[in-house]
RNA sequence: GGGCGAUUAGCUCAGUUGGUAGAGCAACCCGUUUACACCGGGAAGGUCAGUGGUUCGAGUCCUCUAUCGCCCACCA
């Protein structure tokens, strides 16, 4: 027998209209929560575990392609897993992004004519704060709109209560082992944000200036920044080179110098390369990396030069107080009139610059605290391969040992040279930022009682107790994102069946910046690996290979193709043809290409929802269609081992080939002739082979397109009672 | 300077251990009384960047080169 589809079918798909009813009939079931889902009887109790955190967005923005790649790939891996019977569990979350969201905040301010950094610390702290959580709902109802399957009720921020605990038994554990210092060091400052940053946050920009060869005393020196000369008291050359042998390492002598004579002193090093300008420099080692290690090899006096807002100091003379942009001409200008000035030249180089605030790096020799990266510990508790409880290791070794030994695989393999370049030149990780909104680094110091690490004062009514007013990278907290999102200090549950997590997706950019320091993290303090797996997702570019960029326009917009695509279109176009670790050039077309499945695949529906009844298999066995069963069975078994083998893509592409050009081209024309005759022989058994294959096909694309899939699902619930009340919990091969 | 990746149909890209080149989009021809024109059928389109090699056989493995992209380091 034959049924009307319901009335909606006979016009075109319209996916929002049904994307914004199924998001929360799942999500008030409780279907992504896997203890709701045992309870349901959908997971076996000791089921196998699949869990992955969502590398939790930036409070700073809205979602923009980057991030729907990563709820697409990472959600197709979920829902795939939940609906083999894993115990599935994704976290959501959001990252305070300290310094990103600190510089936006201000920039608003400052727009408003209020200086930020004149407000009270806690008043600073409370409007940042309010942006952040006002931001982080936005995001919230972004990523449900991509239809991610997440554990909303496990959902966490970095900088939220349970985590600032976290944050401060993870700091006290660390600085009691010894690996957690403070000590003056060179330090990239950002005179422009007023804070210290990491190596990994600098950009190095081109430029081209001028490069002057100036007399120094005998010698001829290269220098593209005069302004740091004042305090140039040693000039090294290269031990070997000939044009320089008749001086001796500490030799002085006196010399013409900016603001009058100098004694200055020759020193000869192995880092000079012999063939870069005049093969003789002098140094600065308050202000340059390079400098300050030669200055430490040969015990040399260090001076400050520029203060931190990029002003010269009193040794500058009559140049104090200048700012070094305005400083540097005139100085050339001086250096040219006492005829020290040898050559000019332009000259192209990189700069650095910081990151979030685009401002120029300027080398400081600060007080700061560190994580000790090659320093030995005993690491007390290890479920590490090839590390036992008790082992002598360092954060450097562990981090090399688990990828080493494949504990945590990264997909594509490739990336794991990157990583392991990037470790093998590890410094120690400075830590500290001296801006206000982030984990306040939790050590109080008193002048009589010592120092004591906690989040709150040892002693409120002893008011001599002062905390550290420098903040923590806002890495450190995410480092602590696979178990701090778990409970973790306290030993939960949570901890014990989903730690280590199954899988880490995540963009290539923040191999450093995030999956190491996890790895560091979660080593040291739980003793285990993070996580099995690193699935690296590629950039996406525009249709042209263009990177996407605001100035040209030429992003994406997930929330605009929403509206007039569809969500499902959209995960499709980002699943096939994105294998990992390879860059994804997107343009409209593509999404509009699977626009038109999605529309395909609701006509199939409506072919299908009239002839549907509930399949019987004795029914389907003596079927003369019986290969079409076997031939989805196989289907399905290679889009389930394709994804198992984190090849999406394929496994994408085989799904839509298979609904359109075999179930739609072939099955349905096939089918309909016999289904056009009720009193057809095999009516019956066409009908319940189509109703069949139909089910599983739907189950076939869920976890490609889940609403569409879903919406159809109900659809079919009402003609076959006793299936799974959603698409999203039924078992992938039953 | 060091490293990685890419180069396949007009465009965007697949091609799993080497065995006669694939998809989508675009363009071309034909076809609309009931699943769908957001469609169906058909045809067309490629010395797989170049070079040398291994092999019975190379898009696939190895050499070198070119172009593009990315990452890391950074020299005063």
């Amino acid at each position: 027998m034959k049924q009307q589809p319901p009335q909606e079918y006979l016009s075109g798909y319209n996916a929002v209209e049904h994307e914004v009813v199924l998001y929360p009939e799942w999500e008030a079931a409780q279907i992504f929560n896997p203890e709701q889902n045992i309870k349901d009887g959908v997971t076996e109790e000791n089921a196998p575990v699949f869990s992955m955190v969502l590398p939790p967005p930036n409070v700073t923005g809205i979602l923009h392609t980057g991030h729907a790649i990563m709820c697409t790939v990472e959600d197709v891996f979920t829902r795939f897993h939940r609906m083999n019977g894993y115990r599935t569990l994704w976290i959501p979350g959001a990252d305070h992004a300290a310094i990103a969201t600190q510089s936006k905040v201000e920039k608003e301010l400052e727009k408003k004519g209020i200086k930020p950094r004149q407000l009270p610390r806690e008043e600073l702290f409370a409007k940042i704060q309010e942006y952040a959580m006002e931001s982080k709902s936005t995001i919230q109802s972004q990523l449900r709109a991509m239809g991610s399957s997440l554990d909303w009720s496990r959902e966490a921020f970095t900088l939220d209560e349970a985590r600032q605990e976290a944050v401060v038994e993870a700091f006290k554990r660390l600085y009691n082992l010894g690996l957690i210092y403070q000590g003056e060091r060179i330090v990239n400052w950002d005179p422009k944000g007023q804070t210290v940053i990491s190596d990994d946050e600098i950009i190095y920009k081109e430029e081209t200036s001028k490069f002057y060869e100036l007399q120094y005393g005998p010698f001829v020196i290269g220098t593209v920044r005069p302004e740091t000369k004042f305090g140039d008291k040693y000039v090294v050359v290269h031990p070997d080179d000939a044009r320089y042998a008749q001086f001796n390492h500490g030799d002085t002598f006196e010399c013409e110098w900016i603001n009058g004579p100098i004694t200055a002193t020759v020193i000869k090093d192995d880092s000079i390369d012999m063939e870069f300008g005049t093969g003789a420099m002098t140094i600065t080692p308050w202000h340059s990396k390079v400098d300050f290690e030669i200055a430490n090899r040969h015990n040399l006096e260090k001076e400050q030069i520029i203060d931190t807002y990029g002003k010269l100091l009193p040794v500058a003379g009559d140049f104090a107080g200048m700012k070094i942009s305005e400083a540097r001409a005139k100085i050339i200008e001086k250096l040219k009139e006492k005829n020290l000035v040898v050559s000019e030249k332009d000259y192209t180089h990189n700069v650095a610059t910081a990151e979030r605030t685009e401002g120029m790096v300027e080398p400081q020799i600060m007080k700061q605290w560190f994580v000790a990266v090659e320093k030995e510990f005993v690491l007390e508790h290890s479920e590490i391969d090839g590390i036992n409880s008790g082992d002598k290791v360092t954060l450097k070794g562990m981090m090399q040992h688990v990828v080493n030994n494949k504990s945590i695989a990264m997909v594509p393999e490739r990336y794991e040279a990157v990583y392991f370049s990037w470790i093998n030149n590890l410094h120690d990780w400075c830590i500290s930022r001296q801006i206000i909104y982030g984990h306040r680094i939790p050590v109080w110091t008193h002048p009589v009682k010592g120092t004591e690490i906690s989040l709150v004062s040892p002693d409120a009514s002893d008011t001599e107790w002062s905390q550290d007013p420098d903040t923590l990278d806002t890495w450190f907290s995410s480092a602590l994102w696979t178990f701090s999102t778990l409970g973790w200090p306290n030993t939960t549950d949570d901890l014990k069946i989903y730690h280590p997590t199954s899988m880490l997706e995540t963009g290539p950019d923040i191999l450093f910046f995030w999956v190491a320091r996890m790895i560091l993290m979660s080593t040291t303090l739980i003793g285990q690996i993070p996580f099995k797996t690193v699935y690296f997702h590629g950039t996406v570019y525009d249709e042209k290979g263009r990177k996407i960029s605001k100035s040209l326009g030429n992003g994406i917009d997930p929330l605009e193709i929403r509206k007039t695509h569809g969500i499902d279109a959209l995960r499709m176009a980002l699943t096939v043809g994105n294998p990992p670790g390879s860059n994804l050039n997107l343009g409209t077309d593509k999404v509009g290409a699977y626009k038109k499945y999605t529309n395909k695949l609701w006509n199939i529906a409506r072919f299908c929802l009239s002839y549907y009844q509930k399949p019987d298999m004795e029914v389907i066995s003596t079927s003369p269609w019986g290969s079409y069963v076997a031939e989805q069975q196989e289907m399905m078994n290679t889009i389930g081992k394709n994804i198992e083998n984190h090849k999406i893509y394929l496994a994408a592409e085989e799904a839509y080939h298979y609904t359109w050009h075999t179930f739609a081209d072939k099955i349905i024309e096939e089918l309909k002739t016999v289904l056009a005759d009720t009193e057809h022989a095999d009516y019956e058994t066409a009908s319940h082979t189509l109703s069949y294959l139909f089910k599983n096909l739907l189950t076939m694309n869920h976890v490609f397109m889940p609403f569409i899939t879903e919406k159809i699902w109900k659809d079919v619930r009402t003609l076959n009672d006793d299936l799974p009340r959603f698409l999203a919990i039924t078992q992938w091969n039953k």
